[in-house]
This record gives structure tokens, sequence and C-alpha cells, in this order.
DNA sequence: ACGTCGCCATGACATCCGTCATGGCGACGT
DNA sequence: ACGTCGCCATGACGGATGTCATGGCGACGT
């Protein structure tokens, strides 16, 4: 008896209302229990769901949904780059990037690349399916503590080749593991190590990297 | 049967019958969507839920859960220390260990606090219900390859200033640093640092610090 | 054409770090 | 009582690291 929702006008029978979403997101116990969260609401549909991020494109192809739930740590391919393949292969499908850690690069990126909507694991979890509906919309929708911190933080200063040798000195590696690997002399990457040093205000190569991970300067 | 519980065998209008679940996560997201997962379970109840540690006794104390689902990274306290608590106060009351990382060390000393299960959020979405309901059955459930990952790894082989020690370093300070912080001497600090790193085979202080944090080894 | 900037490299220097030998202290098990 | 082990400390040594000055190269904008 209170089954009978109240929908819609016009849509009795088939989905033709319901916004279509695929799960991007490599831990199968959160996205499960996403879309059985998200399977609650009467005017959504999880059409499709992937573990990595090389899968995303192929999956929305052949599912054709109106948003992506997108995580950033993912395997095969992260969500930012994934976003980008979804926004140039399907325009008209959004995505909304859903991630555990509230880095201010990765917001920054991840609007780059194309994002309509970016969410930390923190909210609550009502507030999910109208993020979802808000973007469906056409609407933006931002985290707006993370905003802030992002304008206030600001871009990442390191060039490339400094998050480069930044990003190979996470595992612990010696200089002159690094040289190798980027075929440069052992000096040149001190240099790059020095300058990345100043530019994070760190005291400390280790210091550096962690500063730099946690605003999200980092390559996967 | 040794269960003396007494329960009407016909119960049909009651929850006396349910499983009661209290959920500890910090992510108010995957707490909800768990919270929908599990809801859709008719044997299953969600009591309580708690974003933090040090809150989980009291509400367990309030809502008297058969069986309470532990985050291990949690603000007040993590999930180890809080099963402990709940084990020490409320020893009909099981645990059942649901985190992002498998690492050994995490096995470890969750059974050794008492958990009676531990699984990763890797694992599919359908099993999760079974595994509350074996854990509530007095069963204890692990994943299997963490389990032997677990053995063939082994337990730390650091002593505990060296895992102090290798803790501090994580953010990257100096050996002043630390030393200052532990009130010890720097060449004390340097001695506890070697060892650390020659006991898990690294090269280099970071290299230690990021090996001893995968096998789960390092405190809050 | 010129200045600016990122990138690569070299060499030198002060400092920090990792290792080792040595010794003292207290707790524990046999 | 004795040996073992963890913990703290000191001192010394070689190597790694962080900083600086200097220079060359190519791309870019004015």
């Amino acid at each position: 008896m209170t089954q009978h929702v109240t929908r819609p006008p016009g849509d009795v029978t088939g989905p033709t209302g319901r916004i279509r979403l695929l799960l991007a997101d490599d831990q199968a116990l959160v996205r499960g229990a996403l879309a059985a969260l998200l399977g609650l609401e009467p005017d959504l549909t999880v059409v499709a769901e992937v573990d990595r991020g090389d899968e995303v494109v192929d999956a929305a192809r052949r599912t054709r949904p109106d948003v992506v739930l997108m995580d950033v740590d993912m395997p095969g391919a992260d969500g930012i780059t994934a976003t980008a393949a979804v926004r140039a292969t399907l325009p008209s499908c959004r995505v909304l990037v859903v991630t555990t850690f509230g880095r201010p690069g990765y917001l920054q990126r991840a609007m780059a690349a194309g994002a309509s909507g970016f969410v930390v694991k923190d909210t609550p979890a009502r507030q999910l399916a109208d993020a979802v509906r808000r973007v469906h919309s056409g609407l933006r929708v931002v985290d707006p503590a993370l905003a802030a911190e992002s304008l206030a933080v600001g871009a990442s200063p390191l060039s490339a080749r400094e998050t480069e040798v930044l990003t190979r000195s996470r595992t612990g590696g010696t200089v002159a593991d690094i040289a190798a690997e980027l075929h440069l002399s052992e000096g040149t990457v001190r240099n790059h190590l020095s300058a990345a040093i100043g530019k994070t205000g760190a005291r400390t190569r280790a210091e550096a990297v962690r500063i730099a991970d946690e605003n999200g300067w980092l390559l996967a």
C-alpha cells in the first residue's frame, strides 16, 4: 500500500524519468553500500558498477548513465583522468567526484577535468542523493569548506620535474635511486628536491613529501 | 545446545529476533550507506551509529547491540583500542572489524583485542550480512588471503621504543625534533632508527616508515 | 632581440644521517 | 646468581643530504 511512491507525473512503468547512475569505486563494499543507499531513492537507479578507473568509459558507453559517481583513488586510472575521459567521450554525462580525502589539489584538478561536483565521504548520507540531483540538473556541487581551503592554498607551486622527483621520493628511495629512475644527475635531483623543500616551506625532504601529499600536489 | 537464549521460537511482531548492530565509522557517507545496505536484510537492524572511537562504548552501553561493525581509522580512539574497550565492558557483544587497509598487523592486533571477525572493504557487499550473522552466532570470520599474509609476515619485530621513534618520524621531522619530543638524546634516537631500519630490511628511514606502515606496525 | 623562466648539470661546503663499538642500568627467566 | 634482552647514552667515522654559486640550453611572451 505504501509502495505507491509519488513520482513525477507521466512516468508509470518504464524507468524513463529515473536518473541513471554509474558507480566507480575500487572498494566493493562501499560500492555496494552506495548502491543500496541510492537505490532507496525512487528517482535514482544504478545501471553499472566498476572497480577500475580504466573501465569507466567502456561501461559508460554501454549503459549511458546520466551521472557518474567517481572515486579518486582507483587502480588502472585515477578518478581525475577517468573524469576527463568521460567528459571527452560522453559530454552529456556529468561526473560527481566522491572521495575520501579532501585534498585541495584533488578538487582543483577534478573541476579542471570537467567534474560537476566534488563531495567528501564525510558528508551526511542523506545529502548524497540531493547532490546527484543537482549535478544532473546542471548545477555544480562543491563542499564549501573545501572550496575555501582550496582557494586559500592555491595551485601547486611545484614545477613538473619537482613534483615528479618528490613523487618518486615518496617510496623512501635515495637520491641515487631517483636519479637512476629518471636518468638524471644526482646533483640535479638534489637541486629539484631543494627547490621543492623551499617552495613547500618544509625543512626536510620527508616533510616536503607529506605537505605536498596533503595538498594533493603529487601524482598517482 | 549450549546457547541459553530464551527466545520465543515463533515471534512475528517485535524486533526480538533481529540482530542489533552498531556502526562505528568516521566517514558519514559510508556509514549511512552501510546502514542502508544492512537495513535491507530482514533479520538485521541498526540501533546506533558513531563517528569516533571513544564514543563506541557509551553508545553500546545505551543501545546494547549484538554486533559492532568497527572501522580501524577513527578519531578519538582507533578501532583496535575501541574493540578492546567493548570486549572489556560488554563481553557478550561481538566485534566485526571492517577496514580499508588489509594490513597484517591490524588483523593480528584486532584479533588479540578480542574481535570476532576481520573483513576488508574490498569484499563483495552481499557477504557482509553473512559475516555479521556468523559473528553473531559465535563463529570467527577472517579473510583467508589476509590471514595467510599475516602468518607469513609474522608479528612486528620492532621494540616499543623503535615503533614509537619510527611513528614520530612519519611526519618528516628531523632527529633533533624526535629527540626533543621524546626527551631522549639524539644519539639514542639515531640508534633506535638504525635498529628499525635493520629489522625492517630497509635502506632508508623513510623506507622503514613505509614498510612498517604497510605492515600495520605503527601506532595511530 | 631580449628578458624571463624552467630544466639540466657541475662543484664545493656545512650539516645531517646511518652505523658501529662500548658501557651502564633495570627487568626477567632459568 | 647469572645470562639475556631492552633501553639509554656517548663518541667517532663515512657517506648521504641540503644549499649555494655558476653556467648552458630551449621555449615563450613582449
